[in-house]
DNA sequence: TTATTCTGCTAAAAGGTTTTACCTAAATTA
DNA sequence: TAATTTAGGTAAAACCTTTTAGCAGAATAA
């Protein structure tokens, strides 16, 4: 019923007081403005008494901070995206901001849409994975104050702060953990995407097999611009046009699920005939049977460093370009031994 | 660097008109209102040069309406909730709405500071899974008029709109399955809490015993309250302390996880001495080996008919008491055959 | 005593919109 | 011709804060 909310200016004559004192105690500088005791305690009271909450709106109008934050991923219901997204919200929270939050789908002119929307409402700091062909438009809002941090994957020529893994370094272990395991030929299947996360995890993939004997097969799949089964499909033929491949390492883990999937339904026989590695280690990797070694992102230091730099760049304008690159963890699990 | 954004009084001062001109034709009132289409036209190009957006805050401030929809679920790193995110984020972009989200934890304080803060965020709309103890609180939000949609559960007491699904009739069916199959000794593995989803589900198991000769024993988790390893150890000790049950419903799929690991540990085989089935479908289900049944919930359904309640109480000011309940899908598969 | 400082408080502007109420000159109607 | 309507616009209030500049009176200093 009663949508009429109350106001300084309600409390203020409610009171006989000026706005302006109410304003004050309300913002604790009352003994700064010299404001005695007496009144503060009794505006103070009233407040309570009303159960007064201030207009976050006028408050961003008038000091042009919304204290919100956006949150564009690629996919907001892919785990690790979710997760992180779990993580960063309270640390937000607790400092006072909220978070908005979009799906990219990789589409650059959508994630430039919803950019430009984003501005004219007023959010203070983006959190982005950035999409193919966004340099100018991060390279705007840098030059326009707005915080920015990158992760996942950063933008090659803007100097923006980013928050990373070691995708070669560890792309390049899993490898070699497979030819130690005695692999001698190896699947690498990716998307067909240019996010530097990939490449790296490409190029690690084949420095390992650099002075070895082992070859390699490489499949690219565009996921997410066709559909589920297409994308599966080009797994399975990948698959059985290769059945010379003992090892395969997945860059990413839906890929690696698809690619089970697949497996299975050629009936390969995992780890016997062929081993697997995925990136991103994922609850199933060590219930399925056997269990499969993956490569983990450290996600609570991802999203704590990711709310770091934000919040420096919020709260105390720091320096922009921040470049952090975490390590990850290598589950090894293959060994069949179930733990 | 030029932080200072152009505003309606520029255009206006720089096109020598008013203010009130400038926003006519901003709004598409200039017929309306009696705009010469000359002066429209030199308005909507200057517009369109300069690149011109108007403040969304200043709009809210003005209209009290910010455009802002918030999705409060249990965790939104679910992969449940994390799925109706991405749905309805489209849905509410589409529609000039933003969506800001946070996890519960099923922690009623936490719940209620939250919507006091957003209450003063003046967002529009609150899409809620309610947790025990809220009644107050919701019907306090209903009766200041804002939007309210809740979902997953439902509060018994509060006449409000929901969108939920057949918990009880799928779980009954789910259950009837299991007997067919010729389970004689049921577990029904659940979380301990009097959400009303987890209680209709838990009917529907009891439901389906009456009249049978199945004998059950029922395990409830404090899961999220508890550490996960405890949780993980309360399972375990269920199992071990059960050896009777040839079949066991989880009545939601992480627990269904855990479930699964504990009787790999305790080396059961699965399904020729335990039959599984669990609520909410998951990929992993269809790629474990034997495949799990489980009871797949609508969520396009869910996220559609979620924002349709929502949208229609926002621009409508429609009646608040739409009840929906979906109907599940029950995904048989542990019949072996891998398809 | 006069000049200065301090105390306690307030008026008003600014932030960017939307919208109501109104104005003047020209055109139409009676 | 006189009265009314229409065309084409505008001034100003309202939404709710924060903050600057300042005011009157009391206390202190010179």
């Amino acid at each position: 019923m009663a949508k009429k909310k109350t106001s300084i200016k309600d409390i203020a004559e409610a009171l006989g007081v000026s706005i302006t004192t109410v304003s004050f105690i309300l913002n604790g500088k009352a003994r700064e403005k010299r404001i005695s005791d007496e009144m503060t305690g009794k505006v103070q009271d009233y407040i309570k008494k009303i159960g007064y909450k201030p207009s976050h709106i006028a408050q961003s109008l008038r000091l042009g901070k919304s204290k919100i934050i956006v949150f564009m991923v690629e996919d907001i219901s892919n785990q690790f995206f979710a997760s992180i997204a779990r993580l960063i919200e309270e640390k937000a929270y607790k400092n006072g901001y909220k978070i908005i939050y979009c799906s990219t789908e990789n589409d650059t002119i959508k994630t430039k849409e919803l950019i430009s929307t984003f501005k004219m409402r007023n959010v203070d700091g983006f959190i982005i994975t950035p999409t193919p062909g966004l340099e100018h438009v991060v390279r705007k809002l840098l030059e326009e104050d707005f915080a920015v941090v990158l992760f996942d994957r950063w933008i090659p020529d803007v100097d923006c702060s980013y928050v990373v893994v070691e995708n070669k370094l560890s792309a390049k272990e899993a490898t070699q953990h497979l030819i130690h395991q005695g692999c001698k030929n190896l699947g690498f299947v990716t998307v067909d995407s240019s996010q530097t996360q990939m490449n790296d995890r490409m190029d690690g993939f084949l420095e390992a097999l650099i002075g070895t004997e082992a070859k390699s097969a490489i499949l690219k799949v565009k996921f997410h611009t066709i559909s589920e089964q297409e994308a599966s499909r080009k797994i399975l033929e990948f698959f059985s046009s290769h059945p010379e491949l003992d090892g395969v390492f997945f860059s990413t883990n839906y890929l690696a699920f698809e690619g089970l999937h697949a497996l299975i339904k050629l009936g390969k026989k995992i780890p016997e005939q062929i081993r697997l590695v995925s990136f991103d280690d994922h609850y199933f990797f060590n219930l399925f049977q056997p269990p499969i070694t993956a490569i983990e992102q450290p996600i609570e230091e991802i999203a704590e460093n990711l709310m770091d730099l934000m919040l420096k760049q919020l709260e105390h304008g720091e320096v922009q370009n921040n470049k952090i690159i975490l390590p990850n963890k290598l589950n090894l699990r293959e060994s069949s031994v179930y733990k």
